[in-house]
RNA sequence: GGGCAGUUGGCGCAGCGGUAGCGCGUCCGCCUCACACGCGGAAGGUCACAGGUUCAAAUCCUGUACUGCCCACCA
């Protein structure tokens, strides 16, 4: 006998075992089945397990399970990312905590070996917690997106663009991270609302006249003004174009121009133009052939400034300017002002636009065939509300820049000839006294050589001193190869060939622009195909009120503390409960008691049902026909919950099978048919009940298996011996299949009158605090037989339901005396309470049954006076509401009688 | 500045043309021999606001107000 209450702890760290010793997880590669695959979006090799990944993770899990036992070749593909900026920040504080060292003290070399030391060690640690989680990844084959296999795909999409020319080089401003101290691509950047401060700024004429006063956010860039602008149309300044003033503290004389980018409503109308530290003013600039000086260097301190600023950091520089120009009565006034900040989508610091030359992907023509496949509907989103934000993004998309200051990541397969791209290489001797390259300069005639490996030697001089780009790719460079690469391109693999394209990306919409485009970009590119015709927008988990997680919060749930306190399947289902495409999800511990008493509800129902089977031999198949009402009905709601799961499967909508099994099972089959059925456990009926009550509950339990596979599986195999299967897990059985022969509206329409005045009987018995031990008699009453069949026929349902002994039906019978009464429908109903009663509180229950049944009335009758509505409405909606009118005027009438009777 | 979502009982959500459902919470009664992680019952909402379309609107349209997210070169 099973244990009364479910400990999920011991079994699923049995089964998670099972399945991954059976490897039930290992796509077939079957070429006669359908493939459904699915590309796990890597999780990084530096990130423990969070909600984040227990909800996309799961999605993905449900789709893969229920796509197996659908029939399909089913492959969730693992495999982890090298995460870049992200591994190499978190090794680096690791290193300064643990051994006080930054990178530089280790070198470049040195570096990217302790990164490797930690990949090999604690890389595929996060899929020991997958594996708890239950999710089915067939974890023989982990790919690492900084593996061989990998980096050759990066390679040779490097290779292929650069002879396409998508790949150049280029000298522009780029959004620099101080802290990280390298470049970003436009999408790594995010914008924060600051408080902070705008100041006004005298800029005096250079003929000693008062001049101009400018309002700025950055004063410590004043030294690298190139001008300032104005609106050509600003009457204010109109006589002043072309005249000079002079930059305060650096007495620098620069010219007044005129450019439309110049708002005419802000600060005074007049703005400073710094080319070499903002967007606006670099292509203001451009506009009026305008120099670059660049006053803030790429570590953030202060260099070509008056002296006194020199080396000074940025922030430190600002606060000096503003004392200094105050001092010297320039400062006009300070005003609080909220501006956007860009920061570091990794580090959060400021970024700094900076001049410097860099890596880009011209992306324009890349864009062309993913805006067709997105307009064409061939590309599907769920929500289909991302659709046009994705199209809005490739149709203005900028060029990508790739090439990243840091030293974890694939490394540019670029190589140089120090001997003929002298003047182009800058070399730096580290702090081990190596040599290195910092900095490549095809402006001053670096010579690229496009090579995997070093190449043996130079083409042009045949020399044999190379050296290799400094610089590394973009994280998400070679995760835009991810499905592709997983399956060994750009070698023709059969994987390839059988898996790609791949069904369906699981991911959240935060990374649309940053992945999936690109994914869907380099797809296009390379094979002609989409890499997934669908994409299936996750929420974000977040906390009960909405707000993100975060450690500073203190808002943040552990999925592992939270699967050790209620168990993996509550944990999964919880979120599911929730799974509406593009929704995030508020979450709190409070949603996973809940899925945790379903489990528990699961597992009782299934314990019963076993008790039961004391004395009956399997298997038992499922009855062919039957002929007892709670049967047909239940086949029924059984049928049709499974073609809704089924719906919710396919549609990417997870919350609807969740909540449609969740309902069924408890509210169906548990509160009802089981109930029914246990009257019947007495009789030689005994072993067709049984077989519909295992067969049932094994179909939903197969049904909830993708959703939650410990439990169901756990039970499954008790159950085995009794029902028709071959197959030890479920996961190698086929998922329920609609019957419309189940089908049952006659049934189903029995049930309800059924229920409905069980109900009512019920609510009578709690009203007057009836003792549960208390049989009573009830009498059920119409005006004509007609309207009596069901309740006489299943006359055996309601007294076990209602707890009630005796009931009298008939036509038009009378009211007993101390008499509570109900109606339902067409049917009264008198429970005789004889020294129960509490008039006052019967007088109540019935004055509102009274205003209900009169506002009923009402509202029906006006409907029905209205012409229009009897010409317009469907037939059958005027036919509901005549019902609804006259079973109105039944409760109406009984009410009143019942009332008058008290009086 | 543009775009997209959301606004439904105390809380969190579903419903998306025929006048409201779920879970949690609250209240009442029950240890009824599967389950107190349970059973039965009750209370609680003019579905943000204002117009419009329709015989009929949480549900479609327009606008307003909040809330959140995304995009954008107002210093």
């Amino acid at each position: 006998m099973l244990p009364k209450a479910y400990e999920p702890q011991e079994v699923e760290q049995k089964l998670a075992e099972k399945w991954q010793n059976a490897k039930l997880f290992a796509a077939k590669a079957d070429k006669n089945k359908k493939p459904f695959v699915i590309v796990i979006p890597p999780p990084n090799i530096t990130g423990a397990l969070h909600m984040g990944h227990a909800s996309t993770n799961t999605l993905q899990d449900v789709l893969i399970r229920a796509h197996r036992m659908f029939g399909e070749d089913a492959y969730w593909v693992p495999g982890t990312d090298h995460g870049g900026i992200a591994t190499q920040n978190v090794i680096e504080k690791k290193l300064a905590k643990e051994e006080h060292k930054s990178r530089h003290d280790l070198g470049r070399e040195a570096f990217v070996k302790t990164v490797w030391d930690w990949y090999n060690e604690c890389g595929n640690a996060i899929f020991n917690q997958f594996r708890k989680m239950g999710w089915s990844l067939d974890l023989s084959d982990i790919r690492f997106t900084m593996d061989e296999k990998r980096a050759k795909a990066v390679y040779e999409c490097f290779r292929q663009w650069w002879e396409k020319k998508y790949i150049y080089r280029g000298k522009r401003l780029i959004n620099w991270c101080v802290r990280c101290s390298t470049a970003l691509s436009d999408i790594e950047v995010e914008h924060e609302q600051h408080a902070g401060k705008l100041w006004y700024l005298r800029y005096k004429g250079e003929d000693g006249s008062d001049g101009i006063v400018i309002a700025t956010t950055r004063p410590e860039t004043i030294y690298a003004d190139a001008a300032i602008a104005v609106n050509p149309k600003d009457e204010r300044y109109k006589n002043m174009v072309g005249k000079k003033v002079i930059i305060p503290l650096a007495n620098r004389a620069i010219p007044i121009i005129a450019d439309e980018a110049v708002e005419l409503g802000f600060g005074t109308g007049a703005l400073k133009i710094t080319p070499a530290h903002d967007a606006t003013d670099y292509e203001v600039g451009q506009r009026h052939n305008l120099p670059i000086m660049t006053v803030i260097s790429d570590k953030g301190k202060m260099i070509n400034c008056p002296e006194k600023y020199l080396g000074m950091d940025r922030e430190l520089c600002r606060k000096e300017t503003v004392k200094d120009l105050d001092a010297a009565g320039l400062l006009v006034k300070e005003e609080k002002y909220n501006n956007a900040v860009s920061t570091c989508y990794r580090c959060h610091s400021a970024i700094e636009p900076f001049m410097s030359e860099q890596w880009f992907v011209k992306m324009d023509e890349l864009a062309k065939p993913a805006i067709e496949a997105a307009e064409s509907g061939e590309l599907q989103f769920h929500p289909a509300n991302w659709k046009n934000p994705f199209l809005n993004w490739l149709k203005n998309i900028q060029d990508w820049c790739i090439s990243r200051q840091i030293w974890w990541g694939h490394r540019i397969p670029v190589w140089y000839c120090r001997h003929c791209s002298e003047k182009g290489l800058t070399f730096a001797t580290d702090q081990q006294g190596h040599e290195q390259l910092t900095k490549v300069s095809f402006e001053d005639g670096a010579k690229p050589i496009v090579s995997y490996e070093k190449p043996e030697k130079c083409p042009i001089c045949g020399g044999h001193d190379l050296v290799q780009d400094p610089d590394v790719l973009d994280t998400w460079f070679s995760s835009a190869l991810w499905p592709m690469s997983v399956f060994g391109w750009p070698e023709k693999t059969p994987d390839m060939e059988h898996f790609y394209p791949t069904s369906v990306m699981v991911t959240g919409y935060e990374i649309l622009y940053l992945w999936v485009a690109r994914m869907v970009m380099t797809g296009l590119a390379f094979t002609g195909k989409l890499p997934f015709k669908d994409v299936y927008l996750n929420g974000i988990v977040r906390d009960k009120h909405g707000q993100k997680m975060s450690k500073s919060k203190g808002n943040v749930i552990d999925p592992l503390d939270m699967t050790a306190k209620y168990g993996t399947d509550a944990v999964r289902f919880s979120l599911l409960m929730q799974a509406v495409p593009s929704k995030d999800i508020p979450y709190s511990e409070d949603s996973i008691t809940g899925a945790r008493n379903f489990c528990n509800k699961i597992y009782n129902a299934s314990r019963f049902i076993l008790m039961n089977m004391e004395g009956i031999k399997g298997p038992l198949a499922m009855p062919t026909e039957v002929t007892e009402l709670a049967d047909k009905w239940i086949l029924d709601r059984f049928t049709n919950a499974i073609k809704t799961a089924r719906e919710g499967i396919l549609k990417y909508n997870l919350a609807l099978t969740a909540n449609t099994l969740y309902h069924f099972l408890w509210g169906d089959f548990c509160d009802w048919y089981v109930e029914l059925a246990k009257q019947r456990f007495q009789t030689q009926e005994k072993e067709k009940v049984m077989a519909l009550c295992v067969n049932i509950l094994y179909g939903t339990l197969k049904a909830l298996h993708p959703l939650i596979p410990f439990i169901t599986e756990e039970i499954a195999s008790s159950l085995r011996p009794y029902v028709q299967e071959e197959g030890e897990f479920l996961l190698q059985q086929a998922y329920p299949e609609f019957k419309p022969e189940w089908c049952n509206k006659e049934a189903v329409r029995k049930m309800e009158i059924i229920q409905g005045v069980t109900r009512e009987i019920r609510t009578i018995r709690a009203q007057f605090n009836v003792p549960p031990a208390l049989k009573i008699t009830a009498v059920l009453t119409a005006k004509d037989e007609a309207e009596l069949t069901v309740v006489k026929e299943y006359e055996g349902y309601i007294k076990l339901m209602a707890k009630a002994d005796k009931l009298d039906i008939g036509v038009n019978l009378a009211k007993p005396k101390q008499t509570a009464t109900a109606v339902f429908e067409n049917t009264a109903i008198y429970v005789p309470l004889t020294g129960l009663i509490d008039f006052e509180k019967e007088k109540k229950r019935l004055e509102k049954d009274l205003a209900v049944a009169k506002a009923n009335i009402a509202s029906r009758e006006a409907r029905l006076a209205q012409e229009n509505f009897i010409k317009h409405a469907p037939k059958e909606q005027i036919e509901k509401t005549k019902d609804e009118l006259a079973a109105a005027k039944v409760a109406l009438a009984q009410v009143t009688a019942s009332l008058e009777d008290l009086a």
